[in-house]
DNA sequence: TGTTATTGCTTACAACCGTAGTCAAACGGA
DNA sequence: TCCGTTTGACTACGGTTGTAAGCAATAACA
């Protein structure tokens, strides 16, 4: 399933504040000024979409993601390695650190990262 | 400058082998059937936004990209970085490793490059 | 020389996306 | 009870994307 930026938006607060009615979704999206008609367009598109679910409490409905964002990452990315680099792993790292400047933490997390992926393999 | 995924496939074709006509590019473009009309749409599109550019050579156009993969690569995968993740390398990598399931050679490219970013880094 | 194939240019068109307006029902307060 | 406010449903509308058709010029072939 794939989720449009403006949509990401919207999950984005929901992720972090599962439950949410329309308005507080709209008050509380960061960076953008949209009108409360946008994010009920976007939330009802998601719903459409199966990535949110909508309780109706009351005469409102409640929001509650249905995708874990986890889950969005992970194949967001998959998409990506597969789109770019034919789903090879390295190169698409390569092209990170050289589009990121690494801080020295991000790299000791590589470090840490690399030695559990080859633990887990033994 | 963004690229969509349909004018991917051509440029992936024109990265290999630069200053092909239209329906070279078209005869060579893997796992769609597009028609050449399409193929031509996607190169005028890619001229127009300035990915691509046309040399005349008789009554037709060579194409050639202006934009280097290794530059589209590592831009898309900053976008997404910090679409995703905040901008932040190790979970990125972390959510590859998941969403793919890496070879020993992947493990061990990883390492090198990581090795190599941090002896860069001293 | 008349016809066909090729090429670029222009136009099309439905789906999707970002952004929002209108409307009607219902609730909450004066 | 009347009125403004909140909410969801429906509709809109220009831009982008995927996919392609139509047309006119020209090159190639019979």
């Amino acid at each position: 399933m794939r989720i449009t930026d403006a949509e990401l938006s919207v999950m984005d607060v929901l992720w972090v504040e599962p439950g949410l009615g329309a308005a507080e979704v709209a008050s509380r999206i960061e960076g953008k000024s949209w009108s409360d008609k946008t994010v009920k367009t976007l939330l009802a598109r998601l719903v459409g979409k199966g990535a949110l679910r909508a309780d109706q409490e009351g005469r409102r409905y409640l929001y509650t993601p249905l995708v874990a964002r986890d889950e969005h990452q992970k194949s967001a990315v998959g998409r990506l390695a597969d789109k770019l680099f034919g789903g090879r792993a390295a190169p698409l790292v390569a092209h990170l650190a050289d589009a990121r400047d690494l801080t020295e933490d991000d790299i000791l997390e590589l470090e840490e990262l690399v030695r559990r992926l080859k633990d887990d393999r033994e």
